[in-house]
DNA sequence: TATGAATGAGTGTTCATTCAT
DNA sequence: TATGAATGAACACTCATTCAT
């Protein structure tokens, strides 16, 4: 095995460690000796690969709104038909599944978010990109064009953004706590996403 | 000065203080220190009145869940026409009022929420007694009445309460962000939340 | 009720629960918010009757070795003979009373004469006040009169005072271990205990 | 240097240091804070070695029961000839060799045991096993086989087993306040104890 | 006498980080 | 690359003692 791989591989395998910790204990409640565990590395090799614990967090953060924004629902956006729900639904599918095979970065992000400085706005930064890309959309996917910027992406936010990545974050939880399973759970969510945050930003859609 | 005020008023500047500093710092991003700094108090005076800093956040948890569930908005919820505008204006601003008071507690309890395994998920036992509530609301309220509970707690929990919630979290960090006053703010997540939770729900809502 | 009675109670119950506390958890672990609940006082009345928790351990010290020497058995010891067994027997067993009456604070002693360091050596002050009444006491007692008196101190110490200050402070933890009533332990350690020490300071005891 | 070495070094010596530490003041009186300064580490390092402050005490009563149960003249106790004063005489010089190596451990043990609920109570289990052996010792060595069982424990823990540990334990502060050397002391100590304990349980020994 | 509130100095323990090899 | 050992600075929590009434 080349020493170059066996290197990435366990520089990695730290970061994923992290990810886990921070996800499941938020990112001061993690402890350094946990992910050390995780990752099955000497705790000091951690500080060989990466400056510090903050440092683990904004690596994470990086590569997963790189990632997001990498993805093909996203840059293949533009293609879909917004008027045609069977496309939206699938459009829908494919962006949940990139997000939440980041889950635990998402929820983290979701966490820093709440405080009330939060130091960490990989989220704003990620939205921001969304919107340049969605008010550059093509006339055809037929989205409503709103007056006002601000009002527009004050729906976008709280009534887009925000409840997917809150159901990226928080459907493990409502799986356990009301017994459904994923695929249900994931169903009935685009359901009523597509009822509520579509049927309003994309008028024409035709159930 | 009666001394059981003098007490209340110590003792309740302690828990304001927590929920000031768990909401700017996270539960395990928080000193006792600090929050001994914040309420201007003898660190060793938070022990004498309260057993831990964990018993802070679920008193902390325990009481918001009281204020809100008995605030004006919650019982007052089934005399509210749901089919009228202005009506369902009325009462989400109330609703804002109640929880933006609260906004500290609610932050937290998202950010506990966010976590893996959360232990508090105050969060649901809120959101389950606003069900029950709406289960039970008049026919005259013509929120729409689905074939399946399932469905109708999804709709409800993931575009409904938790965009309230992000509202009353995130709505600050977005003034600060995009440097838009409070009153334009709420007006515009009010204006989109009615036309895309509210209008899914409540079918027959003239607008 | 006089009120110097209401504080003689009070004051006495302070220092009867100090002694228990000192004995159950030692000096150092003993709490003063635990005396206070035992004696069922508020805790700064503590420091209205005495000092600090270290004048507490005092007057245990001094107030227990004043009842010992000043006891019954201590007084009428030169009236004994001692070369009936059954008056020894009866002597012990009076002896006994008197100090266990006191074995929480004998308990205290000794714990702290195992200190390397100790501060409060009152055994060492009974076991001296006590040598000087038997090397003053009677031809008549038949008691050995050695040749030099270290040896006969050593002797009075190591295998007569302290077999039975252990006795006063570890017969109630034989008796959970091997379930064994009090009397029936208290005779075989008095048997024991005339068979060992006073058959070899008594040499003309019959037996 | 091997590594295990210089482990083992750092390692052994905050046993020691707590050792002494804990005989000084007392479990409860020992700051870990000491326990570092005396063993001239970082006080961190004692949680690196150990999990907690009662766990190096448990150590201590481990290692030091192992130890003694493991010493020659425990081992060799029935080679020996009680009925030659001259023998006993050595083993009792050879035990309280032992002993004596061990006896911060022995007073803490004491100190532990004067307690009302004691946790630890290795004297007993040491006791125990001392007992267990001398019921199988051959008849030659002539001790007195008591009718019953109980007395006989009675009598080898309160005037053999405790003035021993008594003596292991107290002997520094006699020879402090009495101003006496070591040797003379124990010498003493020995002839008191041949011709008390040993006099009474070993009825044929020679004088 | 009695008490609830308050406090300074600790107390055991933890943690992110670094060192030496 | 990898590791066991080591460290300084916290950290939550405790305690004897005092204050104000």
């Amino acid at each position: 095995m080349a020493p170059e791989i066996a290197e990435q591989k366990t520089k990695e395998r730290i970061l994923t460690a992290a990810a886990a910790e921070f996800a499941s204990k938020g990112f001061d409640g993690a402890r350094v000796d946990d992910i050390a565990k995780r990752a099955e590395v000497n705790k000091a090799l951690i500080y060989y690969y990466y400056k510090s614990k903050e440092e683990l967090l904004e690596l994470l953060f990086t590569s997963m709104s790189e990632e997001i924004l990498a993805s093909k629902p996203m840059t293949e956006m533009h293609t879909t038909d917004f008027t045609d729900k069977q496309s939206l639904f699938r459009l829908m599918n494919q962006f949940l599944d990139v997000l939440e095979a980041r889950q635990d970065v998402i929820r983290l992000a979701l966490m820093e978010l709440a405080k009330r400085t939060p130091i960490n706005t990989v989220i704003f930064s990620i939205f921001e990109d969304v919107m340049g890309r969605m008010f550059s959309l093509p006339e055809a996917s037929e989205m409503r064009k709103p007056e006002n910027k601000p009002q527009a992406m004050i729906t976008e936010f709280f009534t887009g953004i925000l409840p997917i990545l809150d159901y990226v974050a928080y459907h493990e939880i409502w799986m356990d706590r009301f017994g459904i399973d994923e695929a249900s759970l994931r169903a009935s969510f685009i359901e009523s996403f597509l009822g509520t945050h579509f049927a309003y930003t994309v008028p024409k859609m035709k159930f």
